[in-house]
DNA sequence: TGTATACGTCAGCCTTGTTGACATTCCAAG
DNA sequence: CTTGGAATGTCAACAAGGCTGACGTATACA
């Protein structure tokens, strides 16, 4: 590896793309692009006094209506504390609603409401459409290897649960 | 755009990949990949008492060796006493020299020691392994694809910033 | 009845971002 | 030579959003 390559770029195959050159060259692409995928959605939080993180949990109440605090939990990757914290604001401002399980009664259900609806699609569509604009400047065969590749840069518990979610609305 | 379709989806062309549920579904791939390729790095820096913003400043150091504070401070893109604290606990910790500039004596230039180096490169082999099995996996073609569409979603001076960092070393 | 689960909450800590103010050093233009 | 502005460093204060630990309550279930 000290010489800049990759164990595979050496052995019989022709893989280029796997030297460290290569590879290094993916990570900053990378930081540099979650920078500009988090950007529109940061000044439209930063105008309603939220964070990213009121962000996170807007979206995944909007794709999974009804999840539970749990759920939510375990997408995120964060401490109950933190979330709390979180959802505790929006449902005080009336974007979000908890509602006590029907089956379960130690559950909270998290819905969005009208309120916070409209906030979600207000940061989505921002969103969207720099996505959007990526997409139709690489082309779809581009799109298709983005994905793979994002999907296989997953941890495996992540990949499931992108895979769940895929499959719920997909 | 209420019918879940972008505007393009509905003009003559078949851009499946363009309606509003496969742009979420990237969204959500951004965000499931980008935890997965920090969670190496996250857990090495956590050993040694340091955070992601240590490694992004070792990152670019090591990248361009010699680069000035200002220099860093736009690639990072936060202020310079955000910049400052890091730089100096890794001055502290000699992972990193500030030499006052030859030329312009009021800029420093930064590179790693020899400590320093040998984190940079602890970590960078840790990011590369994840990035290197998310490339084997998924093949050359969506390599490729993906580093267009990421180029694609970046904001144009960090897209000017990337491609200066490759040409430099590529 | 007792244990486990789901959730909320309080307190405190850390990292990392922010703004504002101010000092120093130095280059360069007048 | 002086002065304006650029590059850098530093102090202080603050906020967001992570974290841990501890504790309480309601519910479910064996």
């Amino acid at each position: 590896m000290a010489d800049g390559r990759s164990p595979q770029g050496i052995s019989g195959e022709n893989l280029l793309y796997l030297t460290d050159e290569q590879l290094r060259q993916g990570i900053e692409a990378m930081f540099f692009a979650y920078r500009g995928f988090t950007a529109d959605p940061d000044r439209i939080l930063a105008d309603h006094c939220y964070g990213r993180a009121h962000h996170r949990a807007i979206h995944f109440i909007n794709r999974a209506p009804g999840t539970t605090v749990n759920n939510l939990l375990r997408i995120l990757g964060v401490t109950k504390q933190s979330l709390n914290r979180v959802l505790r604001t929006l449902v005080e401002d009336g974007l979000v609603e908890s509602r006590i399980g029907a089956q379960d009664k130690r559950e909270r259900h998290l819905y969005l409401t009208e309120a916070g609806a409209a906030l979600e699609s207000q940061l989505s569509d921002a969103q969207r459409a720099r996505m959007r604009t990526a997409y139709r400047e690489a082309g779809p065969e581009a799109v298709a290897g983005f994905r793979k590749v994002l999907e296989a840069m997953m941890d495996a518990d992540m990949r499931r649960a992108y895979k769940r979610l895929k499959e719920q609305a997909g």
